[in-house]
Order: structure tokens, then C-alpha cells, then sequence
DNA sequence: TATGAAATTTTTAGCCA
DNA sequence: TGGCTAAAAATTTCATA
């Protein structure tokens, strides 16, 4: 994990479809030589993968939520965990500490869809309380930075 | 944005390096017409970008947090998007209603790096107050389930 | 880490329903 | 429009040093 992987990675979150030459000509190795290095960087697990994102608005999901959630006492984790994969409009879930146990993401057509989102948790999958608010913007970071220090 | 659409872009969201030859092997198209798809799913905007993920913990920042944020009245917002860009330890951050005006998450080396992440951002770019939690876990999700709605 | 040849992939252009 | 084939260009992989 030296300079020149530090800096392969950066365009890699940057683009993760750049070809190796293309990343090859940027640091000024061989094709070759830049293609090893990549594919050791996601053997070793730094990489943990390449991924499409997706804008929900795009596809007719323009209601983005963060919720808190509250389990009640007794549920059990792995099996709250298979729930939430199983609702499709929850898009990220995080386990927390503090006065919730989790907080997910989550992308909706409508206030009505999330109502029904909301009813599913609760009657389904063991939630007792939640905490939502509107989603209004993404700030553009520049995810490569954290490689700089 | 037909069924082979979607199914090309969930393909997308579980692995973005995927070639047009695996893709069109999967959906049972011609490498071509299938490489035309993406790239309109792309141009359209329903495919934002590819991206490769890293793991923090793997490259020495072990310890993730969500912060909620709230500013100082009279905090220009570009120029607070344009601070939370400078700060490497910030991952992501969003805009958001209720009590808060921002989440972000932070990924530090320690304790004393996380300090020093919320001392710069009160000191120098307008945080007024922040309410944070550890983020134990991250849940795996199918995000490509949403496209089957 | 580099080189060069072989295999694969992507792009381009033209064509068909 | 949506799909295809075929040839050309680019890229990746493999063997070798």
C-alpha cells in the first residue's frame, strides 16, 4: 500500500470502470504492472468491490428518507437483518449505538410507500420505534482525500 | 427501462466491473446491444456512476461514526459543503430536515482523530452542535431488489 | 516491474425486422 | 427503435525474464 496504490485507489472511487491502462497511463506504469497492483488491492481487501449507483429519483423513487429504529426487546439481530434485505426500498442499514439500534436508508415513490414501509417494520420485523427525516441533498465529496493523510 | 434494463443494472449494483460480454451472457443479448443499453442507462442518468468501495478499517480508519450536525446561524451552505469536502475523515454527508441540519459519517484512526474532526468542524466551519453514535455494523442488503418493484 | 504474444473485450459500422 | 453480425481497435491475460 504505497504512494502509487494510494493513488490507484482514489480513481477507483472516482470511476470504478477506468481500464488499467487508463489508470496505468495516470500513475506511469505498464498496463500490466497497474493491473497487478489492482487486483492484489481487492484481494487484500482494501478494494471491497466495484458498484453502479444508482439515482432513485431516476428510476420514479424521489422520496428519500434516514430513519432511527427501536427493536423491541427480544428480536433477534440476523434475523432483523434478513428482514430489512427483504423490503426493497431500504437501501442502507447501519447497526448503531446510542438511543436507537439501527439506521437505515430509505428510497420511496411516496409518502404512502413509506407508510407502508414504516407498517411492515413494526407489524414484521420486531421494530418498536422509529425516527425518520426528509433527505433533501447528497453533498459531492472527494472520497479519495482519506487516501492523502 | 424495460425488465432487461433493470436487470442489467442490478447486475451493475452487485458487481460494476462486470464486462458487456458477462452482462450480455446473463440477459441473453448480443454483447453489442447489451454494452448499448448500459451506456444509455448511464447517459440517462439511471446508472450515476461506478465506484469502487474501500474498506476504512483495512486502510488504518477503524472507527465510523454518524454525526448529526446543526449550524451557527447565518452559515453560508456552500461554503460548508465546500468544508465537509476538505475534511478526508467525511465519507458521505447528506442534507436533512428536523432537529439537525446535517448527518455525515466519518471514518477516523482513533479517538483523538475524531476530536480533532469535530473541533475543526465547530472551530472552523459553523457546527454549533453534534449529537454522534458509533456505527457498529453494516447490514448487507440486495440493492438490486428495488429494480423488482 | 516490464515485455510481447495470445485471448478477450469493446467499439464501430452496416444491416435487418 | 431495438437487435444483430463482422471487422477493427483496444484491453486484458499469460508466459517469461
Amino acid at each position: 500500500m504505497d504512494a502509487i496504490d494510494r493513488q490507484l485507489v482514489a480513481l477507483l472511487l472516482e470511476d470504478g470502470r477506468l481500464t488499467y491502462q487508463e489508470l496505468a497511463r495516470a500513475v506511469r506504469l505498464s498496463a500490466n504492472t497497474t493491473a497487478d497492483r489492482v487486483r492484489k488491492l481487492h484481494a487484500s481487501g482494501v478494494i471491497r468491490g466495484y458498484h453502479a449507483t444508482l439515482d432513485h429519483t431516476a428510476i420514479g423513487r424521489p422520496l428519500h428518507l434516514i430513519s432511527d429504529l427501536r427493536l423491541r426487546e427480544g428480536t433477534d439481530n440476523d434475523e432483523f437483518h434478513r428482514g430489512l434485505a427483504g423490503i426493497p426500498q431500504v437501501i442502507e442499514a447501519f447497526r448503531v449505538t446510542g438511543e436507537y439500534d439501527y439506521q437505515i436508508r430509505v428510497a420511496c415513490t411516496g409518502t404512502e410507500e413509506f407508510e407502508g414501509v414504516l407498517a411492515v417494520l413494526k407489524r414484521e420485523h420486531g421494530v418498536r420505534e422509529v425516527r425518520s427525516r426528509l433527505l433533501l441533498h447528497h453533498i459531492p465529496l472527494t472520497p479519495g482525500s482519506i487516501l492523502e493523510l
